[in-house]
DNA sequence: CCATCTTCCGCACGATCGTTCGTTCCGTCA
DNA sequence: TGACGGAACGAACGATCGTGCGGAAGATGG
């Protein structure tokens, strides 16, 4: 890897967690370059636009997710194991510093914002619920899902819960989030059991 | 009500539906001038800084929510039949114009940036879940739900299905949207009825 | 070791941001 | 009718936005 994908790699992490706390407009080049200690001229020459960037950073921490939390719970054994790790995996993620959550607030974000930007966060998005999916529907061929389940309106569901879980942490900082998100996926499990 | 305060209340309605488009950040002095056809420095003279534009936006938008989903809300008969009507409602003015989903889009918008805007997010937030589980509770006392439900959590939960909605609305355009929901409704309220 | 190519910088641009100032307009009431 | 107060205006401010350009370092390959 060559300097200049090194300084970009760097630049990037630094842009996420920005992006992360302001959202992806509110993420600055100026401000990007002055925390990463740069000229803003000097950083601007690794994307050729501010959409370029943005689009970058939602490339990073796509990858960051799809490593720390879909990854792990593809390793999990098929079934609700599988997707119990995803949960915790997922939690754990926006516990700490690592932004599952970018892709949520950018969603909420771009929502009306038509361009290329708003086109990715759809794509990921689909991706995201199809692996979902995907992970109930080998729990209904192990059989310990209701073969009668819908595994869209779990990934749906369960979506859900997970932004209900980030307005509870971020915004409320409420203590019992973690725990009010873990009962609300077993009230989804306990629907969809044999 | 005096010339000013009226054209106050015309720029708050163009305000509030801009917001609901870029967010509160994203609402500018500048544009909206030009969208009310005024001048910037006509407008500013209403409003004597931008934060207080946006407490007084949030303002708007949380009466007119009160308005057009609490109040019908608590017109309905109490228990299962009042959290439906709050649930219809709410779904209504989302599809519409009518932006319920400013205050969500704001929470996401602001959930890391302290200051006088999440703090009123806050305080809005927890009336509303309050709200909530109070309609709930009088299902448990018109013995209609289960004693050994949990309010708090039933708001939460039903909070999570909205963002879930918002967001297969919104970003995804999903048709399916309001369908999924409902049903995600029925769900929780099968396991919270007797 | 030198030529070349990348990386980064300083500087500047036009635009727009939130905000202030002084002035004009107009309705209200004496 | 004349004075007064609120409403809206135009112009301008310093700051910051995203974006280009030309040149100085520094790494790289022959």
């Amino acid at each position: 890897m060559g300097k200049g994908e090194l300084t970009k790699q760097t630049v990037l992490a630094t842009a996420t967690e920005i992006a992360g706390r302001l959202g992806l407009a509110g993420l600055t080049i100026g401000s990007l370059a002055s925390q990463v200690e740069m000229s803003k001229s000097g950083l601007f020459g690794h994307f050729r636009s501010k959409e370029a960037l943005q689009m970058e950073v939602l490339a990073y921490a796509r990858e960051s997710f799809v490593e720390t939390v879909i990854h792990p719970a593809l390793a999990a054994p098929r079934g609700e194991r599988r997707v119990r790790t995803l949960v915790e995996r997922w939690l754990a993620c926006s516990l700490g510093r690592e932004p599952g959550c970018l892709m949520v607030s950018a969603a909420a974000e771009f929502d009306d914002q038509p361009g290329p930007v708003r086109d990715q966060l759809v794509r990921d998005h689909r991706d995201l619920m199809d692996s979902v999916a995907q992970m109930f529907r080998t729990g209904i061929s192990e059989g310990e899902f209701r073969p009668d389940a819908d595994p869209e309106q779990f990934a749906h569901d369960l979506y859900g819960v997970m932004l209900g879980f980030f307005h509870a942490h971020r915004l409320m900082k409420d203590p019992a989030a973690t725990s009010r998100s873990r009962r609300a996926v077993d009230a989804l499990l306990d629907n969809a059991r044999i």
